[in-house]
RNA sequence: GGAGAGAUGUCAGAGUGGUCGAAUGAGCCAGCUUGGAAAGCUGGUAUACUCGCAAGGGUAUCCAGGGUUCGAAUCCCUGUCUCUCCGCCA
């Protein structure tokens, strides 16, 4: 959520940020500036109100213990029209702050000077790329008939206790989800992370925090009778761990990472390229959240952008790095990263891992700020990142590793799953 | 699920209609003291909105939302959460 005073201050600026995320009701900046001016305008009118009736309210208090009832009673003569006053403005301030607030969530996050135009995934800006394709034989397959082959992955079994998009790991497949698991953790701890375990449920409250609530509520499962929603990501909780927070300054910055499957609807999503691993309803993910001093944030990111890398080097996957244009960004990021493997029987670059810096978007809502030395406060900056999620990532390992004596683990990943090969 | 108790500042904890943004203590910060430290002493120590160049002022906030009242931390209603006991249970 962006705040009002920003707007206020930087109409234009925020008019021509707005374009390049193909925002497509810039009148609801207006709308915004009027309604604020309209809010600040009664607010002070209900404070002088407020300010007369609590003078007086005073005066009777005194009145009445000098014993002087009965000029007590003659300033009671004047409250009915201040108290009157005062609930038609506290009405208009109600209903003021509630429609300035309703407008002010459809907006998203103004884009970051470095994000290129675009509307479209193409026109996305590949900066990096890294790592040989791999060169497959004719009949390679696509992971979705290796899973099948060596029965490692089940999707007609997890069809059948749950749906579609829920899979169930066998055996080997089991055992790399959790070595997986485990080194991306370690991974993390040695690069500054303090692993947590939230819950993989959260209220309302969160949701609106982090953003999910309340325009993208069909894309989590709720439960309806305890009013909860299973998370999308980890970032959700975690980052809600700081909600209506002060931090010290000296804090920052505050470095989390969670291991937590995530749950996404995905409603409406079938077809061919969301096959096997792809795209999938349940699936695991190890997230690392950031919460930084605005003047450090794009340090940071920069950072969590290398460490992501270093993880894909390590597992000896190809990727690229995709610097996002305004129009694929979320709706909550100034400036996201995206990583894709390229999975190599598919033919096709599939996105492992998203790196991006909210500013004060986040923060905003959440009133996550922090405390400097001259005991000023102020929002600080989150930022957050897949380290990373699991199923595109078995996806590749298994696609380009495939060879005519089975499927290959990766050096770094040996001492987690203690097996070489799936055969 | 049943019964009861409770929710006050960073923490502990007072406060049952006015002088309460809130006693007291602890913590924290600054200063004094000291060779340095401890102890001691002195002062400071919430957040949001708003007015103001500033100094400073106004308003709101004692879980949340309503109500009673000239006036609510205090009384009433509703909700949420926490704790204790019982039941159930990995």
């Amino acid at each position: 959520m962006l705040q009002v005073s920003y707007i206020r201050e930087n109409r234009e600026k925020v008019l021509e940020r707005l374009t390049l995320k193909n925002f497509k009701q810039p009148e609801l900046v207006d709308e915004i500036i009027e309604l604020d001016e309209d809010r600040r305008k009664t607010q002070t009118q209900l404070d002088e109100v407020s300010a007369k009736s609590n003078s007086i309210a005073k005066q009777i208090g005194d009145l009445m213990r000098q014993g002087q009832k009965e000029q007590a009673e003659s300033l009671k003569a004047e409250t009915p029209v201040l108290k009157e006053q005062a609930k038609t403005l506290a009405d208009k301030l109600a209903s003021l702050e509630e429609s300035l607030q309703s407008k002010i969530v459809l907006l998203p996050n103004l884009p970051h000077s470095s994000v290129p135009k675009g509307s479209t995934p193409e026109e996305n800006e590949t900066i990096f790329e890294h790592g040989e394709k791999p060169l497959l034989s004719a009949n390679a397959l696509p992971h979705w008939e290796l899973a099948a082959k060596y029965d490692i992955i089940d999707f007609e079994l997890g069809n059948k206790i749950a749906g579609a998009g829920f899979p169930v790991y066998k055996g080997k497949g089991a055992k790399l989800q959790r070595a997986l698991i485990n080194f991306f953790l370690d991974n993390a701890e040695a690069e500054g992370y303090r692993e947590m375990q939230p819950p993989i449920v959260v209220n309302e409250a969160s949701g609106f925090g982090t953003g999910q609530l309340p325009d993208k509520e069909g894309q989590m499962y709720h439960v309806g009778i305890d009013n909860l929603y299973l998370i999308p990501t980890a970032e959700v909780p975690i980052t809600n761990l700081y909600r209506d927070v002060i931090v010290k300054e000296e804090e920052l910055p505050i470095k989390n990472c969670a291991y937590t499957p995530c749950f996404r609807r995905e409603a409406g999503s079938y077809g061919a390229h969301v096959r096997g691993l792809n795209r999938l309803h349940q699936f695991d993910k190890v997230e690392i959240v950031q919460i930084a001093q605005p003047e450090k944030s794009y340090e940071v990111l920069e950072r969590m952008s290398a460490y992501v890398q270093s993880l894909l080097q390590k597992l000896e996957l190809p990727y690229r790095v995709l610097r996002l244009c305004g129009g694929d960004m979320s709706f909550a990021s100034a400036l996201t990263y995206d990583m894709e493997t390229w999975c190599a029987a598919q033919g096709r670059w599939l996105e492992v891992s998203s790196v991006s810096n909210f500013e004060t978007f986040q923060s905003n809502r959440l009133k996550l700020r922090f405390k400097g030395k001259e005991g000023k406060t102020q929002l600080a900056h989150t930022l957050n990142g897949s380290a990373l999620a699991l199923p595109r990532i078995v996806a590749t390992l298994l696609e380009n590793n495939q060879t005519e004596a089975g499927i290959k683990i990766p050096a770094a990943l040996v001492p987690y799953t203690k097996f070489e090969w799936i055969n």
